[in-house]
DNA sequence: CAAAAATATTTTATCATTGAAATATTACTT
DNA sequence: AAGTAATATTTCAATGATAAAATATTTTTG
């Protein structure tokens, strides 16, 4: 009856599986966060409680897989909200730079605090194993998504 | 320094791992889907191919975890292609009855057809045993999110 | 060194989604 | 049977993303 074989269906049922998850998770979270952060924002401000270090536009645009215009309205927003710092790289005109304010980290922990009993009921609910292989299997199948666009 | 425990930041990490995952498969099929045929009505339309009874809006809405303004633009453009077939509940007016057309199973095989050459390469870049314990523990996973709000 | 190509950012039009309100119908309650 | 609550669908305004074009700057190349 099915005239495609059973590996594409399979990976479109893990696809579709993904898309489901992601789907639900940031629905919970765009509604648990403070309403001036979307998770957009919330990722560039995460992003930065990590590693501190400046990041122009286009490489925060490549680490979420966002087009560019997609990250300048995200640091526009950010910027008017005085949540990073925008300056010029004085050694090459087009590009600028990112870093985050300190009003930033402290909405990126008042953030944290709003989602954090999200995390935490899904946490419980999930199997320490689970978890554990979930993300290293997830990032074998993303390199797999994503090398040939290199 | 981190003012967050290591399994809030790592669910985070997760999440955004599968944010990252769906961002770019979404990106990929959608470009090499026929123009008439995004991801969301190419999903409903694969979704008939696989049980061919018919589903409500609201039932479509619930299985794809969108809300039910996103399906009814979803089912109105493919009514317009002719790829479904629409029909009142005749026991309660307030239903609609949707199943696919020849026409739509035709346009769905179509869809597998341009999308093929991108399913094989990730089958082919991914080994089987993540992809087996991939989607077992996705299911796990989405459980964990979706279950409080029966 | 001038012209062309490459790179970085912004702008623009378009599109799909969301939440909430509006509409219509059916089920429940008393 | 009337009134209220619940259910199903559609409409609407707002939002955030995309692709592609526009702008500006730097690098390459002939």
């Amino acid at each position: 009856m099915l005239q495609f074989n059973n590996k594409d269906m399979n990976l479109l049922i893990l696809l579709s599986e993904i898309a489901t998850i992601e789907q639900l998770a940031r629905n919970k979270l765009d509604n648990a966060l403070p309403k001036d952060l979307n998770i957009s924002s919330f990722s560039v401000l995460n992003h930065f409680s990590g590693s501190r270090a400046e990041k122009t536009p286009l490489q925060l645009a490549r680490s979420f897989h966002v087009t560019k215009g997609a990250m300048t309205n995200t640091l526009n927003k950010l910027e008017k909200q005085g949540y990073i710092h925008v300056r010029p790289d004085w050694n090459d005109a087009r590009k600028k730079c990112i870093s985050i304010s300190q009003s930033g980290i402290d909405a990126r922990n008042n953030a944290m605090k709003s989602i954090k009993p999200i995390l935490d009921e899904i946490i419980q609910k999930t199997d320490h194993m689970t978890k554990k292989s979930l993300l290293g299997d997830l990032r074998n199948f993303r390199e797999a998504i994503e090398n040939d666009k290199v």
